[in-house]
Formats: structure tokens, C-alpha cells, sequence
DNA sequence: GTTTTAAATGCAACATTGATGCAAATGTAA
DNA sequence: TTACATTTGCATCAATGTTGCATTTAAAAC
């Protein structure tokens, strides 16, 4: 589907910056930071418009965001295949790489008496696979 | 055990900032912020020997730090009744408080095939049984 | 108790992420 | 084409992370 499409449905206004944070993301393997999608962006935004747009195509769940630190968010596509299920986030210590995991049916993990759970965030780090064979 | 048994434990230097932050996490029963932890303290300290401390403790794996968000970092206390094992971390969206949950035995969370998992870090979000009873 | 020295602290400076107010620009519908 | 609500750009600020360097201090040696 194209960016365009995408904003439509979800009844957003069609911006270039919309659109090209859509098309970036879209077409990238993995998760990226904001300055990985501003570099790959050919317009010149400012910061607020793509901390707004991000916060935007969040909340519309077109695409989520996975915090790995403090210093390092980086943002996906929501698709059908993967996503809008839960799913693991992995973050290559070596690389700094983030990937979806495939969605797995979790043991739920138990919260104490009179908890409500939300939402739940994992990121399993370590080395990918082509880390591990550099070694 | 007291913070100064502690610190010599790990072989670090007695300083009045290191035994305040572990005596402060010690009697806390959730995780803390920096400026939460800074506030509890009497002492008036430097954000970068803050930083710092933090760093040095919890590489001593005496301390460990939550990630809620990019903004919300927390520390809370290794202890080996709950820690020194995976547990994953509660956050209040009311409150904002986190706590540390009992460790489970969890099933492994699949990972792509030559990936080396080596930590797991895992916040769920929801709201805690004290701002349920709120509403 | 002094001296010595390696380690910790305070200060300055800077980077990244998140957030808001406001005037100017723009998308979209009339 | 016009009108209006939305979005953008800019300024400004907060929380967190990081490093270099001079000064202070903990703790060991004497």
C-alpha cells in the first residue's frame, strides 16, 4: 500500500514529511532512528515537524516506536504480518541493529493482585547473526 | 547489609554519594529516578559524579536501571531475593511508578537463527492496583 | 598521624530525545 | 479561488547521557 493510502485511511493530512517517514520505514529492513529516516529523507525538515509527525503515525498505529535506551528510540512499520500483535523488539549490541521478532504467544508473566495490564515491551539484546560470524 | 559493606564487597571506594544512592534504593520499595533519588538524599551532589555513581554501581551490579522511556530512566536495588535473575518491571501510565516484579520462569522468546540473546529487558505498562482503586 | 597517590568530584560544555507556544505556511474542502 | 483548520518552523526549555580537566578526597603506605 502506498503512503498516501495509508494517511487516507487513518484520515491524516497528506504531508511530504508523513509520506516520506511512511516510505522509508517501509521499504527498511529493520527499525530506524530518526536520524537514519532523516538522512534517507530527501526533503529538510525541522525536528519538531518530525517529532510531531513521528508522535502523529504513532498514535494513528501506522508505525511504533521501540526504546532501547534513552539515547536510542528507533521506529517500524505496523503491518499485518508481523505487527499489531505483541512482539519482541532485538537490538544488536555490536551493530546496533533493532528487528521485529515474530509475534509468539507468551506465557503471560505474572503481575501482582489488582494490576491491569497495558502493554508489554521487550527487547532482547546480544549479537545478530552477522555480528557473530565477524567474530 | 549496610551500603558501606556493600561497596567493599565490590571493591569500590566509600564516597557519601555512592552510600546515599544505595541507602536511598535500599528503603525504596519501587524504582527511582535520578532527581527522586536526588531529593531523598542530603548531601547536594553534582549531576555528572550522579551520573556517574549510577554508572559505577551498577556495573558493580549492585543497582540496575529501568528504561520506561527515553525521558524516564529509574534504578532500583540487585538484591538476590528478587534479582539477580530476569524479571521483567511494572510501570503505572497514572503514577509513574515502577516496580520490579517476582521473577518467572519464562519461555524462551524465539529468536532468528544465529542471534545470541544475552539480556532481556521487558517493561509492561498498565496501571497499578493503587490508581485502579481510584477510579 | 602524615604523606602519597590513585580515584572521585565539580564544573564546563555539548549531544540526543521529548515537549510546547506561537506566528507563518499549507492541505483540503467548500 | 477562497476559507479554515491543520501543519510547519522557530524558539525555548527539560531530562538523560557523555567527556575533559583541574581540584579534592579516600585509603593505603610510611
Amino acid at each position: 500500500m502506498k503512503a498516501v493510502d495509508i494517511l487516507n485511511i487513518h484520515n491524516l493530512k497528506r504531508t511530504s514529511c508523513r509520506e516520506g517517514i511512511i516510505d522509508v520505514v517501509k521499504d527498511a529492513n529493520q527499525a530506524l532512528s530518526e536520524n537514519e529516516i532523516k538522512n534517507k529523507l530527501s526533503g529538510n525538515y525541522d525536528r519538531t515537524t518530525f517529532y510531531r509527525s513521528f508522535k502523529t503515525l504513532e498514535e494513528s498505529k501506522i508505525i511504533h516506536k521501540i526504546v532501547v535506551d534513552s539515547q536510542l528510540v528507533k521506529y517500524a512499520l505496523d503491518n499485518s504480518i508481523t505487527h499489531k500483535k505483541e512482539h519482541a523488539h532485538f537490538y544488536c549490541n555490536q551493530c546496533h541493529s533493532v528487528k521485529c521478532l515474530e509475534p509468539v504467544l507468551l506465557e503471560e508473566i505474572k503481575i501482582p493482585e489488582g494490576y491491569q495490564k497495558e502493554e508489554t515491551e521487550i527487547v532482547i539484546k546480544g549479537t545478530c547473526a552477522i555480528c557473530k560470524n565477524k567474530t
